[in-house]
RNA sequence: GGCUCCUUAGUUCAACGGAUAGAACGGAGGUUUCCUAAACCUUAAAUAGUGGUUCGAUUCCACUAGGAGCUACCA
């Protein structure tokens, strides 16, 4: 039982006992007590004072006197301004200290049951991944993590957006301007080079336009009259039956880009169980749509278009078939929801996608809910912000756009410049030093995108590298690497230590029982993470962690305590500590490393 | 036009309707014969504006101002 539940019950039954009237302990707000105040964890009593009829003061009194005086748990109390601080006795953290140092799986919740798929990254093939993919990406594999750690069976999938006319016009400049150029021969990553393509036939459809309307046509006919993107509708129809040539340039063309992205993927440290190509997607939903119309959920037009009114709801009408039959996207997301949700047996499917999206997934559980299927209200869109960069939106056409890869190289040189002007690693074989510095690079990466609340637009300023210092992932990298030092010399000097450490007449000081309270309070905060779907929370939980133990650190010896049942209370502490930060940051998919 | 979201120190981020709004970077100043100074300590600095709801509002409501997104027979 956790310290708020605790205390929250002992209330309760105090209200009970002091004033007759049963009041429900959930309704009670305990919380934990600011640092400024002396206490544990403290009981606002404002919302009792209709029960009670005394003052604010009178009420907390005479229910911190019930606690102290029934609860051996409960050593001391006092009363401020209304709310009630409660101090537990050593004893008591003790225990909790030792309940938490024994359970390898602390922090880890009872299974639920349920099976959750997470959808997220779902890259576009015309486009090397940018910051923006990262931040989706870094959101969808932490939140997967998460979901696992509070007990649930997580599915992790990704919707590979393969086919239509962008990837048509990719293809069509590579044959018109790219002379057989492949990564091999050009050196360069695949996925970049066929997004050298597409900038390449947007550039020529530009110029295309531009000289039809210098001709003295209208720009609107002129955007849809250019040669360029005729022919690139025209080989989206022969894609569409098949044509060998076409489907053959297109396997190629993936390919090259599938290689990319799984290489970006792998420096990132982020797998899929598994990936959907639309390819092979799109044509679903297009059942639904006729169960939709006998349903009198969706109408036909009289050019055959079919249609989901939705004005009732507040929205539009929404079309789900055009009229010459051929589906849209919401049609395909129809169809994949029915059937991953069967598939699958999920309870649940989070859809990690930007907040431009909020319209589209609205519509999509509306419609699913007509359609009634039960698991509609199931659907969760995990609708994060925008990174902007200090003048707005990146802009491929203004080549602002923060590429993924460059982005991860930076932050590796940066890693390494640092560690090596630190001088501290001369020691280590070259290779792990290698190693090391991409775990800090991306630390430091992943932390700055996941500390960030997902619903709000973050910022991220190219010109300034992402730091190194303060509220960063390297700090808590270096954090643990300091504690992982003290206990290789406790092993080194043979100290032993374990839970049996805990409760051998030692008495923790106000410091340590400090330590004890926060790391105690992280299966609270996985839990409060996984319902507000915010790895954020972790990301600010595992600082706070951090932080408190340089704190302590600094002022309190460990190795060199002199009385060995202290010294090995103290090494107990640190060491799991350190536990709870692998555990923390595992989440956050952030490596902690032994040494920095 | 309609709908949705956002606005907290100079900057980037925190704060289940609870106490004196926390951090970090940057600024000013300090700590290394002591287990890793990527650390620690001190210090100045903020809730866009006006009302409302209540014991209590950064948080909820209304309006104002500023910013972003959506409003495709694109995906």
């Amino acid at each position: 039982m956790t310290p708020e539940l605790f205390i929250a019950g002992a209330a309760s039954k105090a209200v009970e006992a002091l004033y007759g009237v049963s009041v429900d302990p959930a309704a009670l707000q305990v919380q934990v007590t600011r640092k400024e105040f002396e206490g544990d964890y403290t009981l606002v009593v404002f919302p009792l004072l209709k029960i009670s009829h005394s003052a604010p003061d009178a009420t907390g009194n005479a229910i911190g006197g019930y606690l102290a005086a029934n609860y051996p748990e409960v050593a001391r109390f006092n009363v401020v301004k209304g709310f009630l601080n409660i101090l537990f006795s050593e004893v008591y953290w003790n225990e909790v200290f030792s309940d938490m140092a024994s359970d390898p799986s602390f922090g880890v919740l009872p299974s639920s049951g349920k099976n959750i798929m997470v959808e997220f990254s779902s890259p576009n093939t015309n486009k090397p991944l940018h910051l923006g993919h990262i931040r989706n990406n870094l959101l969808g594999d932490s939140v997967s993590r998460l979901l696992a750690a509070c007990g649930n069976n997580v599915i992790k999938v990704t919707l590979v957006n393969d086919r239509g006319v962008h990837i048509c016009k990719s293809m069509l400049a590579w044959k018109k301007l790219f002379d057989g150029a492949t990564p091999e021969s050009t050196g360069k990553k695949g996925d970049h080079l066929v997004g050298d393509c597409y900038v390449a036939f947007d550039k020529l459809y530009k110029e295309q336009v531009r000289r039809m309307v210098e001709g003295g046509m209208d720009e609107e006919t002129a955007k849809k009259q250019a040669p360029a993107l005729k022919e690139a509708h025209e080989m989206l129809v022969k894609w569409e039956q098949g044509d060998r040539e076409v489907r053959d340039l297109w396997s190629m063309m993936n390919s090259w880009v599938f290689a990319g992205f799984d290489q970006t993927y792998r420096a990132l440290g982020i797998t899929f169980d598994r990936v959907y190509y639309e390819s092979q997607t799109y044509l679903l939903g297009k059942e639904l749509v006729q169960k939709g119309l006998q349903m009198g959920v969706f109408t036909t037009d009289p050019d055959g278009s079919v249609w989901c009114d939705l004005t009732a709801d507040g929205l539009d009408r929404k079309l789900v078939l055009r009229g010459d039959g051929t589906s849209v996207y919401i049609t395909q997301d129809l169809g994949t929801a029915e059937r991953r949700f069967s598939e699958y047996r999920l309870d649940s499917h989070v859809y990690v996608v930007g907040n431009e999206q909020d319209y589209h997934f609205q519509v999509l559980k509306l419609i699913l809910g007509k359609l009634g299927f039960p698991w509609a209200g199931q659907i969760y869109h995990l609708s994060y912000g925008m990174v902007e960069l200090p003048e707005g939106k990146m802009k491929s056409r203004e080549g602002t756009v923060v590429d993924a890869d460059d982005l991860m190289e930076k932050m590796y040189e940066e890693a390494k410049a640092t560690s090596e002007e630190s001088g501290k690693l001369a020691d280590i074989p070259a290779e792990e030093k290698e190693k090391l510095y991409r775990m800090i690079g991306l630390g430091a990466l992943k932390y700055f995108i996941v500390k960030v609340d997902p619903k709000k637009t973050m910022l991220f300023n190219p010109r300034e590298s992402i730091d190194f210092n303060g509220n960063t992932g390297p700090f808590i990298q270096y954090t643990h690497a300091r504690i992982r030092s003290i206990l290789r010399k406790a092993g080194e000097q043979g100290i032993g230590f374990g839970p049996e450490s805990i409760g051998q007449g030692v008495s923790p000081s106000a410091k340590e029982i400090r330590l004890i309270k926060l790391l105690n309070l992280y299966p609270s905060k996985v839990a409060e993470a996984g319902a507000a779907l915010s790895p954020a929370v972790i990301a600010n939980y595992s600082y706070d962690l951090a932080k408190e133990f340089n704190q302590y650190y600094h002022d309190t010896r460990i190795l060199q305590e002199p009385d060995p049942a202290m010294r090995a209370y103290r090494l107990e502490l640190i060491s799991t500590l350190a536990s709870v930060l692998v555990k923390a940051t595992g989440i956050l998919g952030i490596g902690l490393p032994e040494r920095m």
